[in-house]
DNA sequence: ATGTGTGTAGACAAGTCGGTCTACTTTTAA
DNA sequence: TTAAAAGTAGACCGACTTGTCTACACACAT
């Protein structure tokens, strides 16, 4: 592990826990056990490192994401999403690290400035849970011939999510409730 | 208006405008034009004053959210919800100033630690959101008699809320869908 | 009129922030 | 072997942070 990966994963798991401004380049450096000429040959300003970390934590988040959805028949995407999402706020998907909301849906909160590059970064990575759940939809038989329908049940599914997951972590996991199975076959199916 | 009021007002614009890191007593200060001893005289730290917008907001989307869930039957209710959410996303609620996302939303990411007065206070919030909810559909001749039914659908339906906050808020009202009005009557009949 | 709020203006303390820079050491490759 | 590259440790800079405190002004009730 070069020193770079090495300083975005101590820096990730840092951001994602505390926030992007609680969290100062000195406690990073403590942290990973580097010097601070080290971490600016490599990155030259703190946005910078940010905008590392939600690189990687995209490649990251959306591997485990495609997985899931990764289903023959639609109804089977739906569910597994659900399932998928109730063990990663269980804490029970290592890949993902604790569960602590939506690192993106966090970082834009702390970057209202919708021109940021990190806001903008945080756009990008929405459409792209989209385009992936709407992949996954489309190669299902049910729906390889319906892209209109494929489209609205996506959008359903990724609303459902993007509300599971701030309740999940506003609420922490008190008065959650997944969307029933005779829901899901509802939207699947209509 | 007394100076603690204008104070909360003040603050309250900037830290649901900018976040809570971001804004500093300073900045409060200068917008308000009001001495900082005046403002640690009502309020003992930037902490406490946090907490006052928070309770401020609380108050002042409680009221808002009550009039829009306030319907007779079922399917209103849950149509009401979303126009009424469109019309806050297109800035057209003048009484929850300009569209930026759940204010409480924002502060829980930005005081990840659940036993932080903060936090607290954002989590207390939902789960007033929740009860206005299912009270509303309590009063319905439809889920009077059924509570177990009743309770399922309102947290589906403050999952799609909340979903459709932070897309609109992330994604800056771009590939925002709401949910089409066949779903919600599969939500509110099934 | 005389004290008691409550207000203003702003200096100040003590610390943190991101970021630069120097001096020195280790690693690596020619 | 030697020179360049990449690392360490940490002093330092200026700006900013929350919060305290002094000195003064005005309003109002006794």
């Amino acid at each position: 592990m070069t020193k770079q990966e090495h300083i975005v994963n101590t820096a990730l798991t840092l951001f994602y826990t505390k926030g992007l401004h609680a969290v100062g380049i000195n406690e990073i450096l403590a942290e990973s056990n580097v010097a601070k000429k080290t971490l600016y040959n490599h990155f030259a300003s703190k946005d910078e490192l940010i905008c590392a970390c939600l690189a990687k934590r995209d490649t990251q988040f959306n591997s485990w994401f495609e997985e899931i959805c990764n289903k023959p028949l639609a109804i089977e995407v739906a569910i597994s999403l659900f399932t998928g999402l109730k063990l990663w706020f269980a804490n029970q998907v290592p890949k993902l690290g604790h569960f602590n909301g939506c690192f993106f849906i966090n970082a834009a909160a702390e970057y209202p400035n919708a021109q940021h590059p990190i806001a903008k970064q945080c756009m990008q990575h929405k459409q792209t849970i989209l385009d992936i759940i709407l992949t996954a939809l489309l190669a299902t038989p049910e729906l390889k011939n319906n892209k209109v329908k494929a489209l609205e049940i996506a959008h359903t599914l990724l609303t459902l999510k993007e509300g599971l997951i701030c309740q999940a972590r506003v609420m922490r996991n008190q008065s959650l409730v997944m969307p029933s199975i005779t829901l899901l076959k509802h939207i699947t199916q209509s």
